[in-house]
DNA sequence: AGCACGCCGACT
DNA sequence: GTCGGCGTGCTC
């Protein structure tokens, strides 16, 4: 039998390919090959190399080319991908495409990993000499007097250089090059001295310096977490050992980037999705080479090469953001974890509102607590107040005990933030007349008002259409939209507030690149405003003068199907409450709910989020949910119910008869309409991973040769976070 | 996933 | 007579 390559190829299947070794050069394992592919060609990663092959050697092709004389992707990182798209049950192929970005899976020579750097030309020394230009032009040619600098120290020298460089540039009075190393160094701020809780989370991480220990990092909001993690960066720095940061979707701003690079005196490379692909290629190189020692980055950082590896950070490691939920559905902070195990060092995972799997691994001994409990940029923790809604006259679903409050705290000359996770003007339109409601015809799922568009929108599917001008169902004039989003509450709060400014910031107003930073900017520290806005306004930002948080409408999440929908309440009200009286004022929340005697809000508010946390945790235990049992869902749509139906049951009958796993369904989704296509699932549970995995895995590669399978869009989420 | 092949409806 | 609909099958 010829000895061959196994290659994964960036395409869904359960597969890896053989291929006869290429004419030229020695490949092994972690390579990019480029192969002869179906009609074209592919790029892909040799997975094993010297192997005997599955398939007959009729249809064996051979490598065309091998793209990388040293293997690319290291052991670690190859062990690591393995073993996520193992877990997860991805295609090998869709797991190492994750792990590459866009550009280094193309049949192209790896780019120039030196950042490209703007110089002056000796034209430009002269203008500058002879003073003969102005302004921003002027600002530009004196920064780059001193030496080259690349477009991110620009960024952080100047606001506004990229116009004045084209004109430069065209003058031909600065240049384009490539910088001589990664010197890049600004300016080190000095590090503000720990307080004894920092000190001792410092200490224990440094400790297990070399080896693989997880820790929780327990800190309420303000206690001084970034911190931490900073002076952590910096032993690891001073051994030459690199760190990888992960943070969620949201909170990557610049302003958080410039912070790390000023603190720490050395180039930090940033990895996001709204990077363009070069500088993503090149900041992953960086990485791999060892020239740089630190990467922020959001989710798909994870699978940054860290051959110098020393510290993994997740910090809000509780956010769902690390789950990718489409394609390869990995958790990053989860693959953190095994990067750490498999790298020997300590993974740190940081967060105000921990999630509940990392607090049960905590009490399960698996990973290290440590906690900052003090506050010390405020002065006392926030008082909250329950509203109760029942029997109370609603302004625009504003009590007045809460209008009181705005009122008082905009008086005083300070911020309010008025929470509200529901975009649009109402999320229902009625007519009085009839009891008709606007319906998506797609989701069958009321309608939300836009009334700026003069729209009506479905949340579920971007479905738009234009507002009737009477009712369809009996032609009444009378249609009343029903609740408030956050469009409505601007406007009603702009009205109540006429002298007070009135900020909307949801997805809709932060739709524009920067705008939310802009947006933000714009307040002006010492004056009194009224933000509104959703699930965005929960981070990020430090607002000193925000002095009262009104969490208005939360019962959604009390009475969800979702068991995670608690979990996730909890998580949201601590943290936007956590926005108020970050600096020497102190804060007020109020939060209004028909509910006042909810278990949770109770348990929230007189013991704190880890007291709601072990409550909710208790209660999974005693119901075998996450993460004290195990899941895996097999989702399903298609446009016809009965090629749905037919294989969810096709499916379940193809699970073995095991005591070790229990199967709920085949059932209907919780929408079970969405986008016009009909949607249904099945859901796996077993006390043990292990026992769930042993089943799964076989089943899932049988679920790809069911005849049924053709008709209909499937896919398998391990450990699924909602069940949407 | 892409991309071919393949067998039945409305078009120059 | 063909352009093209998407069902079916394959990719080492």
């Amino acid at each position: 039998m010829p000895s061959v390559l196994r290659v994964a190829l960036p395409v869904p299947l359960p597969t890896l390919f053989d291929y006869l070794p290429p004419v030229a050069g020695d490949a092994a394992a972690g390579s990019r090959v480029l192969v002869p592919f179906g009609r074209g060609k592919a790029v892909g990663v040799v997975v094993e190399a010297d192997v005997p092959a599955h398939v007959g050697s009729t249809r064996l092709k051979r490598v065309s080319r091998l793209l990388d004389p040293s293997p690319l992707l290291d052991a670690e990182l190859m062990q690591s991908l393995a073993w996520a798209a193992d877990y997860w049950l991805g295609a090998p192929g869709e797991a190492y495409a994750n792990a590459l970005p866009l550009l280094l899976r193309e049949d192209k020579p790896l780019p120039e990993t030196r950042e490209p750097v703007w110089q002056l030309t000796v034209a430009g020394r002269s203008a500058l000499d002879a003073a003969s230009r102005r302004g921003s032009s002027r600002a530009l040619l004196q920064a780059l007097v001193e030496g080259p600098l690349s477009a991110a120290d620009l960024d952080i020298r100047l606001a506004d250089w990229r116009a004045a460089a084209r004109r430069l540039g065209e003058a031909g009075l600065i240049e384009k090059g490539a910088a001589a190393a990664a010197s890049l160094s600004t300016s080190v701020v000095a590090a503000p001295l720990l307080h004894p809780e920092q000190a001792a989370a410092v200490d224990a991480v440094a400790s297990a310096f070399g080896r693989f220990q997880p820790f929780l990092l327990d800190g309420i909001t303000g206690s001084g977490k970034t911190e931490v993690y900073l002076a952590l960066i910096q032993q690891a720095l001073a051994q030459g050992k690199q760190t990888l940061l992960l943070v969620p979707e949201i909170g990557l701003a610049p302003q958080t980037v410039r912070r790390l690079r000023e603190r720490l005196g050395v180039p930090i490379e940033v990895l996001h999705s709204n990077l363009a692909e070069g500088e993503r290629a090149r900041a992953w190189l960086r990485m791999r080479s060892g020239e740089a020692k630190v990467v922020l980055g959001t989710r798909s950082a994870v699978f940054t090469p860290m051959p110098q590896a020393g510290l993994i950070i997740v910090d809000e490691e509780h956010d769902s953001a690390y789950k990718q939920q489409e394609g390869f559905r990995y958790h990053a902070r989860d693959l953190a974890l095994v990067r750490g195990r498999a790298l020997q060092v300590p993974v740190l995972l940081g967060s105000a509102t921990p999630s509940l799997e990392s607090l049960a691994n905590v009490e399960a001994g698996r990973y290290h607590a440590l906690h900052l409990r003090s506050r010390p940029s405020a002065a006392h923790p926030p008082q909250v107040q329950i509203v109760d809604m029942r029997a109370q006259r609603l302004e625009h679903g504003l009590s007045p005990a809460l209008l009181q409050a705005i009122g008082e705290t905009v008086a005083r000359g300070e911020q309010v933030l008025v929470f509200r996770n529901r975009r649009g003007y109402a999320p229902v339109l009625l007519c009085h007349a009839c009891g008709w409601h606007a319906e998506c015809p797609r989701c069958e799922r009321p309608l939300t008002l836009h009334a700026a568009w003069r729209k009506l929108v479905c949340h579920h599917c971007d479905n738009q259409s234009p507002v009737p001008a009477a009712c369809p169902a009996c032609g009444g004039q009378d249609l009343k939209p029903q609740g408030q989003g956050t469009e409505r509450l601007e406007e009603a709060l702009a009205a109540l507030f006429p002298q007070v400014p009135v900020l909307r910031i949801d997805r809709e107003t932060t739709r524009r690149r920067d705008a939310f930073e802009q947006l933000l900017d714009n307040l002006q520290e010492d004056a009194p405003a009224i933000l509104v806005g959703t699930q965005m306004l929960a981070k990020g930002h430090d607002l000193p003068n925000l002095t009262l948080v009104a969490i208005v409408g939360v019962d959604e999440g009390l009475l969800s199907v979702d068991f995670r929908a608690s979990e996730r309440l909890a998580q949201l009200v601590v943290q936007v409450a956590g926005r108020a009286g970050r600096a020497r004022k102190p804060g007020r929340v109020v939060l209004q709910t028909h509910h006042p005697d909810h278990l949770l809000l109770r348990h929230l508010l007189a013991q704190g989020y880890a007291a709601a946390a072990k409550a909710l945790l208790a209660e999974r235990r005693q119901a075998g949910l996450p993460p004290c049992g195990h899941q895996v869902l097999l989702r399903c749509d298609a446009h016809q119910r009965a090629a749905v139906d037919a294989f969810l049951s096709e499916a379940c009958a193809a699970l073995p008869d095991s005591d070790a796993v229990q199967i709920a369904g085949p059932m209907p989704a919780p929408m079970p309409l969405r986008a016009g296509r009909q949607r249904g699932q099945l859901l796996i549970e077993s006390a043990s991973r292990r026992d769930l995995h042993a089943v799964v895995r076989p089943w899932a590669l049988h679920l790809t040769q069911l005849p049924s399978a053709r008709k209909v869009r499937w896919t398998l989420d391990v450990d699924p976070i909602d069940l949407y």
